[in-house]
DNA sequence: AAAGATTGAATCTTCAATCTTT
DNA sequence: AAAGATTGAAGATTCAATCTTT
């Protein structure tokens, strides 16, 4: 075939969904949309910040062992509490390592475990990045939001995410 | 060392940022936090509908070219229509392409170009995934949200996307 | 020289298989 | 056998360098 067959217009492909309605799918697109743009925006700022800033999926993995006590985690304990990309901890970890940002450390009382223990480094590290990343969010986030505003959209977005949905199988 | 030195319990390290209000703090992390688990959700629910089903990413790249003209776009076009992560569109347009989704074709007036076009196959692969695709941001996104919440929502998001930060450099 | 797209090499991710300890 | 974590191999992504056409 030289061609494709080709609609007038590429139109009408999407078949109606029960229970979608136009302003929900409006709202999933400016989802994805607002997400990708100001992720993007705000790894930049964080990139241009300096050399010894941390990436924001640093960030994300060391923040939980620095908000613990005794800053260590078991393993699979960190897995669960780090927010973007499902990672592949053991790797991660091993670069984080590497960089002197965290160590490993046997578990006492289990001779299978692990522990993810901040280092001085990986503690100073945070310390340097969290003020670009704060004022990072400032401009990228918060700046257009007021404080009502922010409160309204945290609500809705905490109910989205807590919500569990019956019939469609399991997570 | 053989200990860090220890806190009392991993606090306090985060310094105050100027104009970073609380609520637009738990704002942004709600965002995160319920960006990565609904799109997981999705992509579950896409995975287990089926072999032929498209995952998201995918799908996010052939939807542009089934909503254009002639279903067919210039490569620089549609990497700049993809929302879900920058992509180096060649190498993933050589997937599609390998699946049969889509094909390349010169461009008659500019013989450095290519444009990317949606075979008949790609297309019928949209029009089976839609249903499964539209069916989860139902369940995931949009059962939880009356009309006025996703309107407010979407209206929200689509500020937060389009506003510039002066101050912090381009993009 | 700049625009449009592709390629190579390094890095990162993912999945299943593995190893050790409980 | 199950839990905790690591490893190998395949696949995907990224950056800069390249190639061709304008």
């Amino acid at each position: 075939m030289t061609r494709e067959r080709q609609t007038r217009r590429g139109r009408r492909w999407r078949a109606a969904v029960a229970g979608l309605e136009p302003a929900h799918l409006a709202a999933w697109r400016a989802f994805l949309r607002t997400h990708a743009t100001i992720v993007r925006r705000i790894e930049a700022d964080l990139a241009a910040a300096g050399p010894d800033i941390l990436p924001l999926d640093w960030y994300d993995v060391l923040v939980p062992l620095a908000d613990h006590p005794a800053r260590r985690m078991r393993m699979w304990e960190l897995a669960d509490a780090v927010v973007l990309s499902r990672v592949n901890l053991t790797r991660r970890v091993d670069r984080l390592e590497a960089a002197g940002l965290l160590r490993r450390e046997p578990v006492p009382t289990d001779r299978r475990g692990a522990y993810a223990v901040l280092t001085d480094a990986g503690l100073a590290a945070l310390r340097r990045t969290w003020p670009h990343y704060g004022r990072a969010i400032v401009a990228r986030f918060g700046r257009r939001l007021s404080t009502a505003e922010a409160e309204q959209l945290a609500a809705l977005l905490d109910r989205l995410r807590t919500m569990t949905a019956p019939g469609l199988g399991p997570v």
